[in-house]
RNA sequence: GCCCCCAUCGUCUAGCGGCCUAGGACACCGCCCUUUCACGGCGAAGGCACCGGUUCAAAUCCGGUUGGGGGUACCA
């Protein structure tokens, strides 16, 4: 068999959103899989919203993910250029072929006529099609129209009777009568093709074997089909994939919250997890492993096991799956990622010496599986750099704000300053003597020592917080907490 | 309006006629661990949309109903 060829074919007229990543991810898949070969081709025929901006946006989502494209831009293959609007004189080629061939005409009728009529035929119950007002239209009534100032369209001409099957690897053959593929447009007036013309002649001739996109191609894949047999052109493999829908069932938009991939890249989700999380999205291996390495999904990707019915994006499971990865870092890896979120808060040196590394993989070591997401790193490690951490105004109510408290931090701070070595070990024994003294648990002594020293309730442990900051600090800030108590009266 | 697709716990899914008193994961709830927050461990609850067929036997096959999604553009 010839080597598999399959693409991503997005529209540059947003951010890559997590659907079209998703398909993406598909295809490459099936691309890695198959050892063939994965094209990037950039739809950019609608003038009016694409932007050469959003193209570098969904370049850079794609690099995230660590999608790598065989063939596209900035990657030179055969079949280019992998720019739609680079291709015009392609697409004008087949246009005129199928005018040669009597299955195109120009059609004339504006917008606002073909509206009209179209209400028409809703309000009669029929199907919505144009009505070939044009289909045999003379030199003379060409030019006539073209006198009042109208600028032609052009139109294929489709199958009068029978059926058109397409052939779907995911959903068998899907069967549509002609009667409802009507004469539509592959030539706009602004002499840009639309895309059920465009992307026939650019997947035939960059000679694609399988079409992998969303469910929401499937009913324009007739049209495209009856183009590709217009024009004598193989028939490539189709496989619709289910759509991934909100919360609420409606098809994942804005309105459910972050839908572009490079937005949770910047909200701290690791791509590994993200890829993890996507391939899970109307994929399934079988009924134990949720865990899939990239490797692994390259192994063990087919479409055979893609499922037909849409997916409901599940954000709390994305987020479970995070922790997953974070947690699976080594500490070498997670220092790697953690170090240029510390720099960009301002408390880690640009250049850290050994011993400020090595300070970094405790305190690291100790946040690993408290975090959610990657820009927690900084919250959860701030004070172990600075003195300058906020103290969390609720908590310190809580906790701080009650009869008694000074006299245990006191006794605290009394009890640290005289101890020999500032471990555990020896620290520990005092804190029980304190129980006793202050007749409390050890929550009651440690959660005033944690916000003191943190600004916060929710630490690691308190020894290794102690023993992290060492005794001058620690005794820095409780003092520190005392005066603040007292001025708070 | 017309056409197409889909239908297993709240969510993602396993299941491709008997192994199913339907399995796993997330979420939820309870318990354990515990100085907080997490991590971790254990356990509970929760589903084959409905109605007809076919069959000795149906979550699995067929038809219908209902529900959801998509298409129907000089968007892609």
């Amino acid at each position: 068999m010839s080597t598999v060829r399959v693409r991503f074919a997005p529209s540059p007229t947003g951010y890559l959103h997590v659907g079209g990543a998703r398909t993406a991810l598909f295809n490459w898949l099936f691309a890695r899989h198959h050892k063939g070969v994965f094209v990037l081709r950039i739809e950019d025929t609608d003038l009016a919203r694409s932007t050469e901006q959003a193209t570098q946006v969904i370049l850079d989502a794609l690099e995230y993910l660590g999608l790598d494209w065989d063939e596209g831009p900035n990657k030179d293959g055969d079949y280019g250029p992998y720019y739609q609007s680079q291709r015009l004189d392609i697409y004008k080629e087949y246009a005129n072929k199928l005018m040669d061939l009597g299955r195109a005409y120009e059609c004339y009728c504006t917008p606002e006529e073909l509206d009209e009529r179209r209400k028409e035929q809703i309000k009669a119950g029929f199907p919505t099609r144009y009505d070939q007002k044009c289909s045999e239209l003379t030199d003379e009534e060409k030019a006539a129209f073209r006198a009042e100032g109208r600028v032609p369209t052009v139109r294929f001409k489709a199958e009068g009777d029978g059926e058109t099957i397409v052939p779907d690897l995911i959903r068998g053959n899907v069967r549509f009568e002609n009667t409802q593929v009507d004469d539509f447009v592959i030539f706009k007036s602004d002499g840009m093709p639309t895309y059920n013309f465009a992307v026939v002649v650019d997947d035939a001739l960059m000679k694609i074997t399988h079409v992998i996109r969303g469910e929401d191609h499937l009913s324009n894949t007739p049209k495209q089909i009856q183009i590709y047999q217009a024009l004598g052109f193989d028939v490539p493999i189709f496989a619709h994939i289910p759509m991934i829908l909100g919360s609420d069932k409606s098809l994942l938009s804005k309105r459910h919250g972050a839908t572009s991939v490079m937005q949770f890249s910047e909200e701290g989700y690791m791509a590994t997890a993200m890829v993890n999380y996507l391939s899970l999205l109307g994929w399934g291996y079988d009924d134990s492993q949720t865990i899939f390495s990239v490797p692994e999904l390259i192994e063990k990707f087919s479409l055979e096991r893609v499922s037909k019915n849409p997916a409901v994006f599940d954000l709390q499971k994305l987020e479970w799956m995070n922790g997953i990865y974070i947690r699976d870092l080594s500490l070498e890896e997670f220092y790697d990622i953690a170090v240029p979120f510390w720099q960009k808060a301002g408390f880690y040196p640009e250049e850290p010496n050994t011993e400020e590394k090595e300070y970094a993989l405790r305190i690291l070591a100790e946040i690993q599986n408290r975090i959610k997401f990657l820009v927690d790193v900084i919250d959860f490690a701030k004070y172990f750099f600075t003195d300058d951490y906020e103290y969390n105004e609720q908590v310190v109510e809580s906790i701080l704000d009650k009869p008694g408290i000074e006299d245990i931090l006191e006794y605290i701070y009394d009890a640290l300053e005289s101890v020999p070595e500032f471990t555990e070990e020896h620290i520990k024994p005092l804190f029980k003597e304190g129980l006793e003294k202050f007749d409390v648990k050890m929550g009651g002594l440690i959660q005033p020592i944690r916000v003191a020293l943190t600004g916060s309730n929710i630490s690691p442990g308190i020894y290794d917080v102690l023993e992290l900051l060492g005794k001058e600090r620690v005794l820095d800030r409780i003092k520190r907490t005392l005066i603040l108590m007292k001025e708070r009266g």
